[in-house]
DNA sequence: ACCCAGGGTCATA
DNA sequence: TATGACCATGGG
């Protein structure tokens, strides 16, 4: 698994995500961007800057119409209008980040799912993002990556993945490191954000849904017959 | 014209 | 548990 790391950031370089300016709006991204291209996001956040309501009481008791016309650039405007003033409304009852980010890692993500619109990506976008919680983050991308590589079975559920790849990488971070201690938090916090990142830059670039791999930096570790030949 | 995007919910069997 | 329909804009 560090190795695939190794060869994305050989590949791809640094992403330098999250894109968003703070916990906050970076959960917002997360809602927007469900099955949504992110310059798309990035108008719709640019609308609600704009219109002075990128906050959580602003964004829970606005009109519903009234946000749906500036969420319209990122898609699905009138699901996404539900499901985050949904959020917003939870995020006000619980006290907002100051008392979120003392909630252990598994009692948050519980109650994020507990939230209409928040699914499994979306809650961890959100506790790796915006909590820095070492959590790693399975999207479509993901599943694509791993069974093509034959490292995973591609309909494994999101949880057993999930984990699967974060026990996978602690063990392999503590055969590396000095005295096969384990590894830190704020260093799984990191390596989990820019994998992801290069996942979705690689997933991007050419490990499309059609396998044209043909130039794909990886295609020598693939098992043959799983990507074009060139 | 077609494919795709940093998914999730709900109804149905 | 497992499908399928549905949501909707914008870029390649």
């Amino acid at each position: 698994m560090l190795r695939i790391y190794q060869r994305l950031y050989d590949c791809h370089g640094p992403q330098h995500w999250w894109p968003g300016d703070g916990p906050f709006e970076i959960m917002v991204g997360a809602v927007l961007t469900q099955n949504t291209a992110w310059s798309n996001v990035e108008r719709a956040i640019g609308n609600l800057k704009a219109a002075g309501v990128l906050a959580p009481r602003a964004l829970a008791t606005m009109p519903a119409a009234r946000l749906a016309r500036l969420l319209k650039p990122a898609g699905y405007f009138n699901v996404k209008t539900r499901r985050l003033q949904n959020f917003c409304r939870w995020y006000g009852e619980q006290g907002g980040y100051e008392s979120l980010k003392h909630w252990p890692t598994r009692r948050l993500r519980h109650a994020l799912l507990s939230v209409n619109g928040v699914g499994h990506e979306t809650a961890d976008d959100m506790l790796l993002y915006a909590f820095e919680r070492p959590v790693f983050v399975i999207d479509a991308y993901t599943r694509r990556l791993f069974s093509r590589l034959g490292l995973a079975d591609g309909d494994l559920a999101y949880d057993a993945l999930r984990g699967m790849v974060e026990a996978a990488l602690e063990a392999e971070l503590s055969r590396g490191g000095r005295g096969g201690r384990p590894p830190g938090r704020r260093r799984l916090v990191s390596l989990y954000n820019e994998y992801h990142a290069l996942i979705v830059a690689h997933g991007k670039d050419v490990c499309r849904p059609r396998p044209r791999c043909a130039d794909c930096c990886l295609a020598d570790l693939c098992p043959a017959g799983t990507v074009d030949q060139p």
